[in-house]
DNA sequence: ACTTTTATAATTGTTGTACAATTCCGTTGC
DNA sequence: GCAACGGAATTGTACAACAATTATAAAAGT
């Protein structure tokens, strides 16, 4: 094991004195600013990375690129070997992306990748039916059609056949996380955000099939267009298809 | 501290071997029969509890209770006195409580209990709208009407004014639980369980009003009575209504 | 040969302790 | 009054140890 100091993970860990400066703030006032702070951000993480913070995202990204198997336990001696930290600090970090859906714990036998059955994939759909739609409906009466979701669709649009498929990815899910995100409701968010691992974590053990770009931009764009129109059924309709439309594809992928 | 056995919590261990006998079930097989068992029961919760466990429903129990202010922390010395465990469970239970929605955590300033401002109560309550309305759509297609809840809505009929009020409260979380559990889905009830917490949270920090029993039930068998008829437009703006109307009661109830 | 028992090893869950980093709080100085 | 300083309190993390459970493999029984 490393000494004492290497192992450390904080590493821009400003000093009180020198932030009371930067902040130009008095002594007196400072406690109910980070409070506040704190408060707001909670979900948005502006603040200094934590230990456990660090290596869930570090564990998360090892899990969503297929790294493990769906059953595979993840054991923590070589996990604290791999990321070196101390057992407590994988524990709450695993314990985090338990609450996120990518791991599942099993009392005595310890954090296992889970295994989807048709089940989950329809359970899985119908919640995202339940969060989505939610959203769809206040972006449908505030008329407001987030500016992400516009260029997610640009760069569909733009994909080449060829390009990193990644990069379809990462518009697909930038397209439904700003609809998410335009509902303006921090809950709908932290619930959809374990919706989208699970479900990231599912097309990566399905092997991650994905559309040809055209079509895929072709669909989004009739998504936007069903919130254009501002009529709450058609567009909930619209968004159910293509819901179902990836159920389906998951389903017949299922080994 | 007291010595070391008198901390365990560990109690109805039972042994590996005698597991083996009750179950007459063949070493070989055994390893994937708890895989199983486990994985369905990780909801369910049917195993013997962990110390973790025990401690976050102690700590849920007395948050519930109201013993603590909002905006008050949770300092982990004194916690961890009161329950006699190590910090380290306390944190781990703790980071539970964050992820049900009844702490917050404050990275280098502890757990700390949510102050709800009245953002929070317009949230939840659209949260509610989208995950219990699912369930909603859930009953009226199938017509299946849960017994649990017309079993909730005798209790508030029977109930005399003078009643303890931890009845109708009871009741009151019964009728609703059963509309999401009757939906099947595990995902919605997980998430409906952090929603339930938070508002049972919110009931208690603002003096835990309830309407008159039978003013209750009567609402309630109106939003039996909109299940039956199996239209799900009107059964949703019942329901819909059930949930604004609390919502304004504890707007109002804001200080 | 197959299951059951037994013994042993591996792994998890929990505790205690130590210490670095941060925050809190009272004091001093201006 | 407000800013800067310094010690006390508190949190975050690491390390080590051990009890309890589970996994694995060898021995015994049928």
């Amino acid at each position: 094991m490393l000494p004492h100091c290497a192992c450390r993970v904080y590493d821009g860990g400003v000093e009180q004195k020198v932030v009371r400066k930067i902040l130009r703030v008095p002594m007196s006032s400072r406690r109910d600013i980070t409070v506040e702070q704190h408060e707001t951000d909670a979900l948005s993480g502006s603040h200094t990375l934590t230990a456990v913070e660090a290596l869930s995202s570090a564990v998360r990204k090892r899990i969503l690129s297929g790294e493990f198997r769906p059953g595979e336990f993840l054991r923590d001696a070589k996990m604290c070997e791999e990321h070196s930290t101390s057992r407590h600090t994988f524990r709450a970090a695993a314990q985090a992306l338990v609450n996120e859906g990518l791991l599942r714990q099993i009392p005595n036998r310890g954090f296992v990748l889970p295994d989807f059955g048709p089940d989950d994939i329809v359970d899985i759909t119908r919640m995202r039916g339940a969060i989505e739609g939610e959203a769809v409906r206040m972006i449908v009466f505030t008329g407001l059609i987030p500016q992400q979701a516009l260029d997610a669709v640009k760069v569909m649009r733009s994909s080449k056949l060829s390009s990193d498929k990644s990069t379809l990815v990462a518009a697909d899910r930038d397209f439904h996380r700003s609809i998410i995100d335009a509902s303006g409701s921090v809950r709908l968010r932290r619930m959809y955000a374990t919706l989208e691992s699970e479900i990231e974590l599912l097309l990566v053990q399905r092997q991650d099939f994905y559309s040809e770009p055209g079509e895929m931009a072709e669909e989004h764009e009739r998504l936007i267009n069903s919130l254009r129109n501002r009529h709450y059924e058609k567009a909930r309709a619209a968004f159910q298809e293509h819901w179902t439309d990836l159920q389906t594809k998951l389903l017949q992928h299922t080994p």
